[in-house]
DNA sequence: GAACTCGTGTTGTATATACAACTAGATGCA
DNA sequence: TGCATCTAGTTGTATATACAACACGAGTTC
């Protein structure tokens, strides 16, 4: 239902639901602690607006937020394949060593200026057909999201120097502050994906802001 | 009440109170539902042990994070002062360019290596006895949260080569990567606070992880 | 037109009752 | 000792009732 909206009131659900009062406000009162709903005493009952949450958490979408500036992205595809994972990969995957993974490395680009190294790998049971994307159309986010229900994310932000590889493509000097971001996403009860998204330090940051409860 | 004590029960409650045992029971209800208490069917209820979630848009405490790791915070006071803020902090805390603001420098370490220097600007109206506190006992944030309630936060973040003055305190090196987070709080209508809190990037990384809903 | 009043519909709160579900300790028994 | 069983105490849920507090629009009055 759409943010704004308005749901029945409690005498209607009485009626439609066969249950007392009590407990009906008392279900609508925990929707409404949680955010979900909107209530005011007089008014009535309304679907409360998408959480204002900042980007830090929320999955952010490079594609989109180059857009949302009023500028062109365009992404190289370095490397698409397949991979027995190492030791490291499999701990950070949660799967077996020596088990095949996807792997991929694209440079996004903001009016062809590159602003982020993309070094993903991917759970092969999560999305079989991964590899076979044509990822400078699609971003390999929007393809994630479409293979199943995003369940959990976590994200860890580092200052880092540049080491060679990252500095040839971001166009930085070695030893440059890189601002990483490693996130991993869970989906139907498995980690679907771990990327480390390599920024340039001096032409990128991460802005969140938020309103507090109570 | 140290987290983890038990509070009587509702039969108790009820008694001590004089309210019924629904009202007590939804008020304990609600507690638990914030987080404040935890309850067991059958078992009882119990005061919640401190909240672990050291995410980017809660209000990070250093001092709380420092030894929930086990390790020592001891903070050193560089500045404390009044001055009549520029352009540029007139700006970033929305006053009147000239008008008083008041201006503290922290380093806080971690078992004695240096980890964060807070360099923060205070809204003179929203705290007017900020610079009489002593920071080597309690945190400014700790000051701030205790003066008015919370309603806003902005972070961005960035890593940005260290300057001389940030490569002394932090122990670093001159151009070594620094996580800089910019925090910003509003309170009672006003913005109380801006601080930049800059840290090594070699030995900090900024942690988050969240379910998603739905 | 502007301001006020009032009534209906809405949510907020408090109460009393009844039973279900679960826990932890005590008890009994082999 | 070890195990099963019981029981008192605790929280979880659902219900019915009553009244308070608030919002909003319709109608009235000036």
């Amino acid at each position: 239902m759409a943010g704004g909206s308005r749901i029945p009131s409690e005498a209607k659900l009485v009626e439609q639901l066969g249950a007392s009062r009590m407990t009906i406000h008392i279900a609508l009162r925990d929707l409404s602690a949680e955010g979900v709903l909107l209530r005011r005493q007089g008014a009535g009952t309304f679907v409360a607006p998408r959480r204002i949450q900042s980007t830090f958490l929320e999955l952010r979408n490079i594609h989109a937020e180059i857009e949302s500036r009023g500028n062109r992205h365009s992404t190289d595809v370095l490397c698409m394949e397949v991979l027995n994972c190492d030791m490291a990969v499999a701990t950070e995957m949660s799967i077996a060593p020596g088990s095949p993974v996807f792997h991929s490395v694209l440079v996004h680009r903001e009016n062809g200026s590159p602003i982020q190294v993309e070094d993903r790998y991917v759970n092969p049971q999560f999305s079989a057909d991964y590899l076979e994307q044509d990822f400078t159309t699609i971003t390999p986010n929007e393809h994630l999201m479409a293979a199943g229900p995003l369940e959990e994310v976590e994200h860890v932000v580092q200052a880092i120097p540049a080491d060679e590889s990252n500095s040839a493509l971001l166009d930085m000097k070695a030893g440059d502050p890189v601002l990483l971001l490693r996130r991993r996403t869970w989906s139907r009860g498995m980690i679907a994906s771990s990327a480390r998204l390599a920024h340039p330090g001096a032409r990128f940051s991460l802005a969140g802001r938020m309103s507090v409860k109570h």
